[in-house]
RNA sequence: GGAGGGAUGCCUGAGCGGUUGAAAGGGAUAGUCUUGAAAACUAUUAUGGGGUAACCCAUCGGGAGUUCGAAUCUCCCUCCCUCCUCCA
């Protein structure tokens, strides 16, 4: 959510904000709704106040004449004030509406275009593996060395739907375990979150009202959360932190679901869209300063950096465009691994940060070193997801006979070195 | 799932339907005193909105209602606690 006020003096601006990401929605109509919801406000604020001084002169009243004469005239107001508070609550509402659906405005820094197609590549890392054999897809690879049944799991979880096993599931392991330690070091804490949450927390992280579709919800109201990011933002709501304990890190782990609308047809085999799986997230808050927020967008980049730079996989960042940006997000960057069977790069990451977008939502503020409050700013990204990420990790570690080479960074957590093809 | 109890400011905790936006204590901040500290004393100490300002409006978990008037009464919801039941 943003600043009214800032709304107000920077309309064209949020209008382009608008424009470029591509959203449907009439900030001319937020406007003027904000002026007439100011104007009722104000009327109906001053009739509260008559109100009141009528009610001290009630106490007051000498005798019951007196009394009973004011409360006459009382009754004479109501009948206006409950047309003007009814007005004022109808026109509030579709304002707080509307308020939610006001995008962020992207940084100047962030390309325009209309979807993934139109990111920009800002650095690549590792080498692309050149094979001497034809090597073989992650799925073809996990069916061959049983690492996951995806007809059990489509028979049993239906569409999308997939059993890891064997070592498939101790990779798995070994991996968060990894990249858990790695994010420990950077000062992170270590998260259990919930996965089931209230709407606040869907709303206050701003995949509601807007996504609604690619969520899940339950026969008792409550939604299923989409990454970890949203019940960890929602950890700190309604709270007022101190400056001195920013920025706060934190490294959450959660089973993670998604409804996969609109990805008909996309990505249908295999493990890389599926509808719920496993993820170590970094979630930060930090102070309400453009340059921090920048600074530790770069760093949770590097982090994510790091994890895949230990698994030895070549990736590249993209910085996203306009139109692939979230309705909260000033600036994203994705990364995306190497994925040999596809020839390009797959997204495993996604790095972004928001201002106070969220934290306004949230009510998560902060008192600062004046002693004032002010909204937090957050900021977010993968620290990895499984099973994503072993698309790419045994598509680039396969072997010409068939078995994949762990990487070195996963010894200590598995007992394993490679997985060999079984007969 | 069943039966009760509760939710008040930074914290603890009072609160008869009408100067209660809210007692008291603690904490915090500032000042006095002190070589310094402690103690003591004094003052300040909720948030949001509107206004140059005086000041005004809203808020006692959330929502609806009763009333001229609600922290206080009624209903619904959320959360917490105790007991029973169930359970990885």
């Amino acid at each position: 959510m943003l600043d009214i006020k800032f709304i107000r003096e920077n309309p064209e601006l949020v209008k382009e904000a608008v424009r470029k990401k591509m959203i449907n929605f009439d900030v001319d109509r937020l406007l003027q709704l904000d002026q007439k919801r100011k104007e009722l406000m104000l009327s109906v604020e001053e009739l509260n106040k008559i109100k009141n001084q009528a009610n001290k002169e009630i106490q007051q009243a000498k005798d019951e004449e007196a009394r009973k004469n004011i409360i006459a005239q009382m009754r004479e107001l109501d009948r206006n004030s409950d047309d003007k508070s009814q007005e004022f609550k109808k026109t509030d509402e579709e304002f707080q509406r509307l308020m939610l659906l006001v995008p962020n405005v992207p940084d100047e820094s962030v390309p325009e275009g209309k979807c993934d197609a139109d990111n920009v590549e800002v650095k690549t890392w590792g080498k692309i593996p050149q094979f001497k054999f034809t090597p073989k897809d992650h799925i073809q690879l996990m069916k061959d060395l049983w690492l996951a049944d995806f007809d059990r799991g489509a028979k049993v979880s239906g569409f999308r739907g997939y059993f890891l096993k064997k070592e498939g599931l101790m990779l798995c392991m070994a991996i968060w375990q990894y990249a858990l330690d790695l994010l420990m070091k950077k000062g992170f804490a270590p998260m259990g979150a919930p996965a089931i949450v209230k709407q606040e927390a869907m709303t206050g992280t701003g995949y509601l009202p807007q996504a609604k579709d690619e969520v899940y919800a339950t026969t008792d109201g409550m939604y299923l959360v989409g990454t970890s990011e949203v019940p960890l933002m929602s950890y700190h709501a309604d709270e007022i932190l101190n400056e001195a304990d920013l920025p706060i890190k934190y490294a959450g782990f959660s089973p993670c679901f998604r409804t996969e609308v609109g990805s008909y047809g996309k990505d249908t085999q295999g493990i890389f869209r599926v509808h719920e799986f496993m993820k170590i997230e970094q979630v930060v808050l930090c102070k309400n300063d453009k340059q921090e927020s920048v600074r530790l967008h770069e760093e949770i980049t590097k982090n994510a950096e790091e994890i895949l730079q230990g698994l030895g996989l070549p990736y590249h960042v993209v910085v996203n465009c306009t139109g692939d940006l979230g309705l909260g997000q000033v600036k994203k960057y994705d990364i995306e691994c190497w994925v040999p069977s596809q020839n390009k790069y797959r997204e495993t990451h996604s790095s972004s940060y928001f201002f106070d977008f969220q934290t306004r939502r949230l009510n998560i503020r902060y008192k600062n070193k004046e002693g004032k409050t002010e909204f937090a700013h957050s900021l977010n990204n993968t620290g990895i997801a499984t099973p994503r990420v072993l698309m790419p990790l045994l598509e680039n570690n396969q072997q010409a006979d068939g078995s994949i080479k762990i990487p070195k960074v996963l010894y200590k957590y598995l007992n394993f070195k490679e997985i060999r093809a079984r007969k």
